[in-house]
DNA sequence: GTGAAAGCGCTAACAA
DNA sequence: TTGTTAGCGCTTTCAC
């Protein structure tokens, strides 16, 4: 095999059109000044002869690598492929992500990182080292580690941060968890249930608390009580069925529950099945997180639709922008959310 | 933002180990011809200064890219995303492709590109010319196209073709798609089935006739007619209804249909409902692809596994290995399916 | 076994 | 507005 050279260089397309590199070079990076006949020759020649540039030599010249690194955990993410249930999280990434990058000429490189790793720093720099990349797409929850964020400061990488709200630097972009969770609650109670209770995820993703407060917030306008009704989970199935079994347990048990992702009211779904409790006509359930797995179970469930590919796309957006130098905003950019009424939620049993 | 350089490249190293840019490049690439104690002095040097080199400069000095590109059709790609249905075939692929590549210090890039396009071909020397990569995993209908695959066997490109098994360059992987179904049938003839349905794919991919023969060679074997039995979808839900209605309205009713796809499978599922079929009393239902979907379905289906991850894992390696210059062989690989039995089989009524 | 030279394809800085 | 020069970080020659 032939060592492998660009077939057609920018030195081509210069001999062709009869002009210098530079020239090239400025059409190709469509920079000013250059005269429209010019650039059409060469424009011309480029078309003709098929060129495209190497990204490899744009980076050596100093320039772009036209690279978007996304960063997710590595364990949540392998854990997800390796059971296959459907959870389309790096799917909607990439959907969002890859055809936004490619609009603009750019690629998307999926990136795992360890979470809890005091190599995480290495990780990251080998990652940063090897591919240069423009910018970086930062996941819960990497996206609120201050190790990370700093990192890619200095580094002088543009990168976004989804689902953090943390200060710091970096585009922050949120799927209004909060005003999600209300949403769900405020259908709860127009329903007319009184007694709703709520499965939290973890503390380390901050998102966590945001979905408690917006479920507060509506419990609190509508003058119900929350004391008893919060249970913690994170984000695996069994938290969840210890989290349905506590409030199931309550002497006033709730007559809905809102799951802050799908494993974990799949796992109360579950549970209420295993207690001869009926979805919904006992037992409304509300999930966060619409994957497919949800849209599938019996009953299918009402939920929480979680734009990822949305706000993937933005923070592409929002990096390329932040590239060039237009003016930029640090204000957090919010995605709304939606609720999905599907058939797991109806009026209280008796109300 | 500073123009971003190199933090610390092999300079620094050579500087910091007192030798030449030349020992440090070798003791990196890990060739032959350097002392040990200079090689032992070289690497405490890298891993003191924590250098990685960059991709971008190893491939600008006619080196390898270290970046593999993995094919996949950009209309059924984003038509799955768009669904979430939980087609988890992307995501395998990266299970599968990523992690692998990442041992060898490899990327992988996911590509779309048109299959009905008469641009696929301008597509691909684009990505090539851009990326450089050092190896392209084909998936179908990709795998087969003769444009696409003289393309990069011309440019010298190392590339695998899982699912493909016409001749020409290229590794060819499979995933035994022929006794997968042999296997299925099989299953379905030991439960005391004779009247074996079978709904193929498009003949556009060549593992549906490969599915049809294993079928059509277990039913053979065991003396049994395929005479009216065949029917052909296109992997749609719509295709693998109107399959499902026709196999239905047979005089002498299929106890038993093994579709060539979840979507399919589901159509045939549903329309058995609607006809008051039981699943499997009344009607014992095999799916091949192993999606989400397909587990989660009532009652949950036995399917035929493809072990996507596992076929693009070894798409990685073999094509690594072909890179260097060891002995190549271009027998294609065969992939083993499994056959996983859940709860949409059982012998016929009255069987 | 090790080092010095040249060059990959491109862009930034500068010159014309 | 256009062209020239130098250099990015690395690997391949080819000397020593």
């Amino acid at each position: 095999m032939a060592r492998r050279r660009q077939a057609v260089t920018i030195k081509h397309v210069a001999a062709d059109a009869g002009v210098s590199l530079q020239t090239v070079s400025r059409v190709v990076n469509k920079e000013p000044g250059v005269r429209p006949e010019m650039m059409a020759r060469v424009q011309a020649s480029i078309d003709a002869l098929g060129y495209v540039p190497s990204i490899a030599a744009q980076r050596m010249g100093g320039s772009r690598s036209y690279l978007i690194l996304a960063l997710n955990d590595r364990e949540r993410t392998i854990a997800d492929w390796r059971a296959r249930q459907g959870t389309d999280w790096i799917d909607q990434m990439l959907f969002g992500g890859m055809l936004t990058c490619a609009e603009h000429g750019y690629r998307l490189i999926v990136e795992l990182v360890d979470t809890h790793s005091d190599h995480i720093e290495r990780e990251l720099l080998a990652a940063i080292a090897a591919l240069q990349p423009d910018g970086v797409i930062l996941t819960p929850p990497h996206s609120a580690n201050p190790l990370i964020i700093d990192l890619l400061a200095e580094h002088g990488i543009s990168f976004a941060r989804i689902g953090s709200l943390t200060d710091g630097p970096g585009i922050r972009l949120i799927m209004d968890d909060t005003r999600a969770a209300t949403i769900a609650t405020e259908h709860l109670i127009a329903l007319g249930h009184t007694r709703i209770g709520f499965i939290a995820g973890p503390a380390e993703y901050e998102l966590s608390a945001w979905r408690v407060d917006g479920w507060g917030a509506a419990m609190q306008a509508a003058g119900l009580t929350t004391d008893d009704l919060l249970a913690v989970g994170d984000f695996g199935y069994p938290s969840g069925r210890a989290a349905a079994e506590a409030l199931f347990a309550l002497p006033d048990r709730p007559t809905a529950i809102i799951a802050s992702n799908d494993q974990m009211t799949l796992a109360t779904l579950d549970l209420a099945r295993e207690r001869r409790l009926t979805v919904p006509d006992d037992l409304s359930l509300i999930s966060f997180d619409d994957t497919p797995i949800i849209r599938l179970a019996h009953p299918p469930l009402t939920a929480i639709v979680q734009p990822i590919a949305e706000v993937t796309a933005r923070a592409v957006n929002l990096i390329i922008a932040d590239l060039g130098d237009g003016p930029k905003s640090d204000a957090p950019v919010t995605v709304p959310a939606l609720l999905t009424i599907r058939q797991s939620t109806c009026p209280p049993a008796g109300g």
